[in-house]
DNA sequence: GTGCATTATATTGATATCAACGTATTTGCA
DNA sequence: TGCAAATACGTTGATATCAATATAATGCAC
């Protein structure tokens, strides 16, 4: 059936140009990849003004609510590795946009608030983003989009 | 109309909870940043085993073409910096899996050429990449793949 | 053929990402 | 109670990402 033994668990024979196109096709990590590459690109540049990368930006806002979520809590939520969140709350904690607090109940737990200056600079990007967004919606169809999270969030 | 004045222009409020809420449940920049990531620790744990990154499996396979392609070309098909090409082929170069040469022709060019042990390797990870494919289509219904690709290439 | 804009790439500095490993706290069980 | 497993988090080292800036080669106008 198949010119190739690729499928066959031999010695691994070297990939043919036609394998390369059909990874470079249809590969659905290349294709977040890129795309993840591409859209941080853009929410960076619109988000420069204020000094904010796409991600601080989303982890800002995810720090916003009545009570202040632990650490792990956020890193769940944006699908990232604890250690990564870590690091990314440094120069947030410099600027003084987030504070840093142990639980009391249970004091392994580190809570992440929002200080004044950070609610402040998130309200600054708000329009920001809902301009940047918007423009983003448009170059889907109608209804596109949502059925794009949803394709994203059963990959995650 | 808007309890908010967050469109008006005027001295930026601070975003309340629910704006919280609409970001976090309808940016495309989020949902595709956060799907990155884990597809990005799934196709790295899948091809742990040769030592690689999906990052660098996706490198090695865009080299792997009859003419050996300028550093440019391959940053524009992988909507990557050129900067960032050149920091990850460093590794790469290391291992003996890719070599660069200056172009004949134009000689501010530089050709990416898949090494025969860098050619080799892309062969062992071609049958771990096609089970860990086919097990992250089976993630989504018939035909939503190339709809996926499709939007996403849209953004891109 | 000179000179200048353009093109292709490298370097530096900052943040982002994760695995491997280590520490402190809590929980549950004997 | 005492102690081991589980939980929450940090640190280190490596790669990934991009903006800003610099260098070198090409090409074109004149």
């Amino acid at each position: 059936m198949s010119k190739s033994s690729e499928l066959t668990g031999g010695p691994t024979p070297e990939p043919t140009f036609a394998t390369t196109r059909e990874v470079r096709d249809t590969c659905l990590c290349l294709f977040v990849q890129r795309t993840a590459r591409a859209l941080a690109r853009r929410f960076d540049a619109a988000l420069r003004p204020l000094d904010l990368t796409n991600g601080q930006f989303s982890l800002l806002m995810s720090l916003n609510r009545p009570q202040p979520p632990a650490l792990g809590e956020v890193a769940e939520l944006l699908a990232m590795d604890r250690t990564t969140l870590t690091a990314n709350l440094k120069p947030l904690e410099r600027r003084g946009l987030v504070a840093v607090e142990r639980g009391r109940d249970d004091r392994r737990r580190r809570h992440l608030r929002l200080t004044a200056a950070g609610h402040a600079l998130l309200g600054e990007a708000v329009p920001i983003w809902r301009r940047e967004h918007a423009a983003l919606e448009d170059l889907l169809s109608g209804g596109e989009a949502a059925r794009l999270r949803a394709e994203l969030v059963a990959l995650s």
